[in-house]
DNA sequence: TAATAAGTTGACACTTTGGTCAGGTTTTGA
DNA sequence: TCAAAACCTGACCAAAGTGTCAACTTATTA
């Protein structure tokens, strides 16, 4: 089985002549990503990936044994992102900058990336069977350090007392919600498509109300 | 095609001999739901659904045409509590004990139906292709009810000025999230399975939280 | 440039699965 | 009591889907 990369060095310091293996993987993996987030592993077929990858059928399995294979590559992948927005939590900033920034990160990825997002939530809802013991264990490990954070901004006096670990719950939950659930959430905003002003006002709306709960009195700005 | 309920009365008062065909109707939603709940429409195999149910699968199709049909009925079986917690929202209340309210029921009817919440966010997240236009149009019109509350609760100075559709959305997400994540949500708690604490100190931080950034200056109980 | 590795692919094997059906049994109602 | 309606079910089918394979072409490298 031929199915190691080839250990020649890059020729070119540009990608230019992006090598077959890579580039096929990429197709196959981006395909991927977009039908299993509409479909569902269940729903997802092989030959509808191999078509959106420009690829016949035999030859994703050339680079993937099986459907699992490809989903479980998909979902490892996801993961990489995951932690991007938590970099604003960081403990030399200000709790209300840094929670505001998050917060708008939060939402302006999921928007950018609602594909993503939902085959993430997709995956979590399943019970996160295919999420690796590792990639877990990275999301607990990131959150524990903002947990911290947060702590440390409690006993400073910057933050008025909350559990930090739901508090980061009802922040993840409320900035996916928009993108994982959008038909909800047009409805609820009697929309058809969220615009780029929904996801103005979301970001304030919990902004405002998750700062004015947790500042002390006298402490918000704008 | 015999397969309209039969027209004759009941004999007794008490359901005690349900009939034949509400009760293996009954048992093939029941059995439905959860299968459908744990993977979804394309990974739900009628077989299993029959087997769960106790009857042989050309039995099941006896009473349904097809399997869209079992699943549009589940579906729309679940629509049926969705307003119940919103039933706190009422303007005869206070804001304070109004809010605490839906979130406890929120949640307590969330953890109390796993199945059920779990497969309404997995045909959410797909688009709510089967849910029925007059059932969208009944979760807007209860939205819309319950925003005009809290606009008055607003307008009698209340509550601080919020967006009421955005403010559901938040309430919605957060009392969501624990059931329908709960891998999430055990590793951002670092538990194995979510406890009635958990529960409480969701609750807890939900109500203060939301209830401090909400309500003016003063005017928080407890 | 020749030999080996990597990549390609149509056709096919095999399994699963939604759905059907003919003929059976039980229930109902007059 | 008996006919009609309702209910039941093993056996079957066609379609769809995953994964395989042998033969082929293209790329690499010594």
């Amino acid at each position: 089985m031929p199915k190691q990369p080839s250990t020649k060095a890059l020729k070119n310091a540009g990608e230019i002549d992006e090598k077959i293996r890579a580039r096929n993987i990429r197709e196959i993996l981006k395909a991927a990503t977009e039908i299993f987030s509409r479909k569902g592993f269940d729903g997802a077929r092989i030959a509808e990936i191999a078509e959106a990858s420009g690829l016949p059928k035999a030859n994703v399995y050339y680079y993937f044994a099986s459907k699992e294979e490809i989903y479980r590559a998909v979902i490892e992948h996801l993961i990489e992102g995951w932690d991007d927005a938590f970099a604003h939590i960081s403990a030399d900033r200000e709790p209300q900058d840094a929670i505001r920034s998050y917060i708008a990160a939060k939402l302006s990825y999921t928007r950018r990336n609602v594909i993503e997002s939902r085959l993430f939530a997709n995956e979590i809802i399943r019970g996160a069977q295919f999420l690796s013991r590792k990639d877990r264990q990275h999301m607990r490990t990131v959150t524990d350090e903002k947990v911290k954070v947060i702590e440390d901004w409690i006993a400073a006096g910057k933050l008025l007392p909350v559990d930090p670990r739901h508090l980061f719950i009802m922040l993840w939950s409320a900035t996916q919600f928009y993108a994982d659930f959008e038909p909800l959430a047009c409805d609820a905003l009697h929309t058809t498509k969220l615009k780029s002003l929904d996801y103005s006002v979301a970001a304030e709306t919990i902004s405002e109300t998750v700062l004015r709960g947790l500042l002390p009195v006298g402490q918000m700005g704008g």
